[in-house]
DNA sequence: AGTCAGACTTGGGAGCAACGCC
DNA sequence: GGCGTTGCTCCCAAGTCTGACT
């Protein structure tokens, strides 16, 4: 198939109106029965997208200005520069969008009652919807059966998928034909439709947009490849086929599904794409085309290979490792030790002796001076060695909990006499309840929020149900409101709080370390653990994120009457407070919660848990990695198994197929569905047509989907990605007739994704594929980057790019720290001047040579002298222009979340104990005790 | 089969303590 | 010891996923 279109054409596409908008809203119900319930809350959902739709228009247009002008803050900026201006141009973009809002924001409150109001017409008419979309499915196979008289298939597409199913299930293999060929009319039609006028506005304003992005962007860089991965179709089209490599995967394959795979069956050798042209190179690790130092192709390639022919033999060291500190005799049978080294979690084989507590030393290389040694006393703390003690696989997660149950917010303190409220010029001395909810909104004055109509709306509309009769008669519109004394009140509450003397200092602290003691710690199992949040959320204003409906709404205060107790039968129960009772007491061994409430804002439950240090969450993070590791194992099937779906005749199987697609090579998440009293966010199975737009062409690539969508906490993805044609071709497929508000992936929810994961591999969820492909990518950037003499700060440089190139991969960003221009021209300054002693130092080093080689014993000594001054300057020069680099290049991307979350501690803990760096280098205090378990059974030969 | 509540993980930001430099 | 900076901890919102219920 030959490219017939200008790269913009396919924009038009998703402008092709006609049908109407439920059908496809509501595809993902294609066919089933739904209860009333989901009829009406479908059909809503509809009219909520248009909503979504302007909202989302908003976002791109503010985010095209914020994009230029931070292109020219960054002009200067060397690698992974450009990927980061996008991020930060984003959340600035967002914050200004979100002062303008407020009339917005009001429609679109009415436009929600005004919704509601529809609700029930809808419902009324969501048999029709059902008709059209029938009609719509017809109308598309009817469209294709004009142009392929044998296209007998298509016709049964338009009927529901159930029958669709068993009809395709006997019909032949022609079919895959018939795709093909309706592709290719599809291209010729798509031509006819260029001068579409939805290609329009939005289209050419996108654009604009775009093309001052990919200016932004510059020269590509690493991390962007990482992220974009734009190189994977040059990887399978144009990597040599591995001889090797093909022979061993068979021989994995062969031994997967010996080990129990038990995959949906791939049809590898009816897809276009042999195994070997991926094997080697794994979605989530691409080479990058054309950068610098560590970043070459050929290199890539040559690593891909290397690592392609140890994967095979990846398992071996650590069972060698197993077995000799076990020193136990398995030679007989593989697949038992397999299980016993990689589902450790799960089961532990081998019964171990149960450990007592012991004292643990960590692995620090501290000084002896005071504070550090205190230090070091702190860390060699007792530990619960769980992870050598055999694991229960009942379901129950402990057999006694004893706790003082959670900790309530002090008691609200009236305002001084002298801190006035005023309403309309006026004094007002408002009641205690009235007060406080004033005060919530008094400390926020400065905020952004206060900007916001929602915010003020909804603040506005609670502070009024707290109100006496009498206030509420009174204050009537929140302009008059005068909060400013309370503010100037808090905010020198707050610098007194600062200021406050040594001792006073001390003495709090003292306190809240006599708190953290009583409160802060239960004994679970005969054990002493940490909780995680043993204080009760204070009353406030619920600061939700985004275009979030529900900011500004009171947050009331959680009372013992509120509060369920979880303990063991046997523990000394809980006392609530004096005068109070719990809500209720239960001793319920399936969770892990120690107490619960439910929030009003959103009616969620919330739970104090235990701390990451404790056995329960360590066992759970433990079982996530081995899971991501079992993923590691059959990646390769699952990923002939969906490109063989690509060309599947069911269009829900393709869906899924090219979803799938989605999250594993760009880590997206799931994209659960949302209801409408939450931001509009969207992840995978959530996308919108709006979300993506397809170009045959851009910027030199072929078939590249740009992706523009705002994810979890509001935070903006936008990536260009070329795809391989086949994926191209299906999205313009889903995208046909449908509006931008609907579904890309009419035919799928996350339920159904992951039901399918499931049958490819026991515990599978989409989930798993973020956790996996973070992994593997830091390995293997770790592998690559860490040049095994350099010094232990350029160690620690590659392992943060490591990192980085993860948290980019996940899109993990944060808005540029307040003062980072300012401490990036300190460090420069930093480094100017020691550039200048290290020239001074090079000067008397030459004057000093001189002098030596002419003259007596004691210019020479002179001499050395100079040159190990002059090492040590540049040395400290270099470690200057480290952090330098370091700091820039993190600007706006964090490293916590996806060092926390995602990455397999074993990994860090091994190339730690590979390079000789310390493990303190890496992991702090908290992350120590979080990933301990890691730390003690990860040797340097570890592997993912 | 669909829906929903419950349980748990993931996520960025605010505020403050600790640190390092002068 | 004062001050600026860094990094840690806490906070709580917002996701994912499961399983019970209808």
């Amino acid at each position: 198939m030959s490219v017939e279109n200008p790269a913009s054409d396919n924009d038009c596409d998703a402008g092709k109106v006609n049908g109407n908008k439920s059908e496809h809203v509501n595809g993902v119900h294609n066919g089933y029965s739904s209860s009333e319930k989901h009829k009406s809350k479908s059909s809503h959902k509809s009219s909520s997208k248009d909503k979504h739709r302007d909202k989302d228009r908003d976002h791109k247009s503010s985010s095209k200005h914020s994009s230029s002008s931070s292109r020219d803050k960054d002009k200067d900026k060397e690698k992974y520069s450009s990927s980061k201006s996008h991020s930060s141009s984003h959340k600035s973009s967002s914050k200004d969008k979100d002062r303008g809002d407020h009339k917005d924001r009001s429609d679109k409150n009415k436009e929600r009652s005004d919704k509601e109001r529809d609700r029930s017409d809808k419902d009324k008419h969501r048999s029709d919807k059902e008709k059209h979309r029938e009609k719509s499915d017809k109308e598309r196979s009817d469209k294709d059966k004009h142009k392929h008289s044998s296209s007998d298939g298509d016709k049964k597409s338009s009927s529901k998928d159930k029958d669709k199913e068993r009809e395709h299930k006997s019909s032949s293999s022609s079919k895959d034909k018939e795709y093909k060929s309706k592709d290719r009319d599809r291209d010729h039609e798509k031509d006819h439709h260029r001068s579409d006028k939805h290609r329009s506005d939005k289209h050419s304003s996108s654009k604009d947009r775009h093309s001052s992005k990919n200016k932004e962007k510059g020269s590509s860089d690493h991390l962007d490849k990482i992220k974009s991965e734009s190189d994977y179709q040059e990887c399978v089209v144009k990597e040599e086929p591995m001889q090797v490599n093909e022979a061993e995967v068979k021989r994995e394959i062969k031994e997967e599904s010996e080990d129990g795979f038990t995959g949906a069956n791939t049809t590898a050798s009816s897809c276009d794409y042999s195994m070997s042209q991926f094997k080697d190179e794994p979605l989530s690790e691409l080479p990058p085309e054309e950068d610098s130092e560590e970043d070459t192709p050929l290199l890539e390639r040559m690593a891909a290979k290397k690592r392609a022919a140890s994967e095979s033999e990846e398992d071996t060291p650590l069972l060698q490792r197993k077995k000799s500190k076990k020193k136990v005799k398995k030679e007989t049978n593989y697949d038992d030790d397999m299980e016993d080294d990689d589902d450790v979690p799960k089961k532990k084989k081998k019964k171990v002796e149960k450990t007592r507590p012991v004292k643990v030393k960590t692995e620090t290389d501290d000084g002896p001076s005071p504070t550090k040694r205190k230090k070091k006393q702190e860390e060699e703390q007792e530990v619960w060695k769980w992870w050598e003690e055999e694991k229960k696989d009942d379901g129950t997660k402990w057999t006694f909990l004893e706790h003082k149950g959670p900790l309530f917010a002090p008691d609200y303190e009236p305002l001084p006499e002298n801190v006035k409220f005023r309403y309309d010029g006026k004094i007002i001395k408002l009641s205690q309840d009235a007060e406080e909810v004033a005060g919530f909104y008094a400390r926020m004055l400065d905020h952004d929020y206060t900007t916001k109509a929602t915010f003020n709306n909804n603040f506005f509309a609670d502070w009024r149900k707290v109100m006496t009769h009498e206030e509420a008669k009174l204050i009537k519109d929140l302009s008059k409101c005068d909060f400013k004394e309370m503010s100037a009140y808090f905010a020198s509450v707050a610098e007194k709080n600062r200021n406050r003397t040594k001792e006073e200092k001390a003495a709090l602290k003292a306190k809240n370390e006599e708190i953290q003691k009583e409160y802060g710690f239960c004994t679970i199992d005969g054990h002493k653990e940490k909780i995680g949040n043993f204080r009760i959320e204070p009353p406030g204003l619920f600061r939700g994120r985004g275009e979030h409906p529900k900011m500004g709404m009171l947050k009331k205060r959680v009372m013992p009457e509120d509060v369920l107790i979880n303990c063991s039968k046997d523990s000394k129960i809980p006392k609530a407070p004096p005068g109070h009772k719990w809500k209720e007491v239960r001793h319920d061994n399936t969770v892990t919660w120690l107490a619960s409430w439910t929030e009003n804002v959103q009616g969620q439950a919330k739970y104090v848990m235990l701390n990451p240090s404790s056995k329960l969450k360590g066992e759970k993070d433990w079982q996530k990695y081995e899971t991501a590791r079992k993923l590691h194992k059959c990646i390769d099937k699952i990923r002939d198994t969906y490109r063989s779906d690509w060309k599947a005749k069911e269009m829900r199987v393709r869906q899924r197929a090219v979803a799938l697609y989605f999250i594993d090579r760009l880590a997206l998440r799931a994209g659960n569905e949302k209801d409408d009293d939450q931001a509009d966010t969207v992840g995978c199975c959530s996308l919108r047509v709006e979300h993506i737009q397809l170009h045959k062409e851009k910027d030199g690539k072929e078939y590249v989907v740009v992706f523009d969508f705002l994810g979890k906490d509001s935070i903006r993805y936008y990536n260009e990605v070329p795809v391989e044609k086949r994926v191209f071709k299906n999205l313009e497929l889903f995208m046909e007739n449908k509006k931008d508000s609907d579904d890309l992936f009419d035919r799928l929810n996350t339920q159904t994704l992951n039901e399918h994961l499931k049958d490819l591999m026991p515990g599978l969820t989409a989930k798993v594929f973020r956790t996996y492909n973070a992994s593997i990518t830091l390995q293997r950037q770790l592998d690559e980057l860490t040049d095994p003499d350099a010094s232990i700060p350029e160690k620690i440089l590659a392992y943060n790019r490591a990192n980085r190139a993860v948290a980019v991969l996940c899109n993990h960003q944060r808005a540029v720290p307040k003062g980072h221009s300012k401490s990036m021209e300190a460090l420069k300054e930093k480094i100017q001047a020691k550039r200048d002693q290290v020239d001074e130092a090079e000067e008397d080093l030459r004057e000093a040579t001189k002098a030596a080689k002419r003259g007596s014993v004691k210019e020479k000594i002179a001499c050395d002298k100079k040159k190990k001054a002059l090492e040590r300057l540049k040395e400290q020069l270099k470690k200057l222009e480290l952090q330098e680099t370091d700091r820039d290049e993190n600007k706006t991307i964090a490293l916590g979340t996806s060092k926390l979350n995602y990455l397999d501690p074993r990994i860090s803990v091994a190339w730690c104990k590979k390079h000789g760096v310390p493990i303190e280098k890496i992991y702090n205090k908290t992350q120590r005790d979080k990933f301990r378990w890691a730390i003690d059974m990860a040797g340097p030969e570890y592997i993912f």
